[in-house]
DNA sequence: TTTATTTTTTGATATAGGTCAAAAGAAAAC
DNA sequence: GTTTTCTTTTGACCTATATCAAAAAATAAA
């Protein structure tokens, strides 16, 4: 997925606007298991996966991790509320497959925002469908069973689904590795 | 909380558009129980809370209702992702306390958005910030006792807690209200 | 005040899903 | 190909919290 497209598919920005906004995202590659965050850092970087696989997720007390997000092809990934309010991150961010990013720093997006209208139109649409989809992630998680949830995440990421180890796909539906298990071999 | 200094608070408007963003809200009070919004319509309103209070919620099959959010003075009320994406809420909106309320509809807020860059940034920052309060909700909700997510709500809304129903609250927090009066039982 | 309605509390019981432990299987490293 | 490491599965057991039912308390209506 290119970025360009990516952008232009959600605001008219003009072929001037692009190529000045474009300009200030540097490519980066990275091997899997790398870290891109460390909790308690802030997210200075907002990245747009190229292509690959990651995921945010935060360990608890007892040293077992929870993820909370994964982020596939075509889309923007970061830490969101430490990245926009320069804030430490809750979260650690780690790539699961080989991928290809185009980042930008927070100074850099700062003044994009200030310079132009178009540009904080693209970040708040963005910001509204973050906001959708934890909605969603909510509404199919609280007062749902563990099956439930797992059928949620089918429908709704079914390609995610195989891509991702088992364990990171229970913590994020907030069970153990162990019941999801039990729920697949009850499945087909 | 007038509308004017949340809004100053968040954005440098200059005079000039302060008073243009102003004058598309309009004053609308409203008694106890009365709904603002019904699951299955598209939310057309944003709503400043002057005074008062309120929550969005959802019947689930069993006729259950479940607390989404509560809405209290100086903030926006909204079914957000209904009302800025334009498609049918999942929530309705409940008045808990008579309230004092300024709305405006989507119709405007689009005029608003395409004629103020600051306004962009200042809805972009609103965004911004519901995202990051139902972030912490979910971290607070996911793999937390019944005891610890009640805890959470002490802490992050103390004055919400004791204005609003038990059986409210307990949905809120996805738990039975028979459990939340237990835990308040044992507290103190 | 008295009655009706709603909300909260309490008790008894049931169960989904957690925890712990260990085996089996798959993937990575050597 | 063999060994090591990581991931998934399976079993036994346990606990937090749901459910159901009914009493008590609080609030609203008459």
């Amino acid at each position: 997925m290119k970025l360009s497209d990516f952008l232009l598919n959600l605001v008219p920005f003009s072929d001037e606007e692009l190529t000045d906004i474009i300009i200030h995202f540097k490519e980066e590659k990275f091997k899997k298991n790398a870290i891109l965050l460390k909790n308690g850092t802030i997210c200075d970087k907002l990245y747009f996966i190229k292509e690959g696989m990651s995921r945010s997720f935060y360990t608890r007390k007892d040293g077992k991790e929870v993820t909370q997000w994964f982020f596939g092809n075509g889309h923007f990934m970061a830490s969101a509320e430490s990245f926009f309010n320069q804030t430490p991150s809750f979260y650690n961010l780690e790539i699961l497959e080989d991928s290809i990013l185009y980042s930008i720093s927070f100074k850099k997006m700062e003044l994009l925002l200030a310079k132009y209208h178009n540009m904080e139109k693209c970040i708040r649409l963005l910001s509204i469908e973050m906001f959708t989809k934890l909605v969603h992630k909510m509404n199919a998680t609280q007062f749902h069973s563990a099956k439930e949830r797992y059928s949620y995440m089918i429908l709704e990421y079914p390609n995610i689904v195989h891509r991702i180890s088992l364990g990171h796909i229970a913590s994020y539906l907030g069970m153990t590795q162990e019941t999801l298990s039990r729920i697949r071999r009850n499945e087909t």
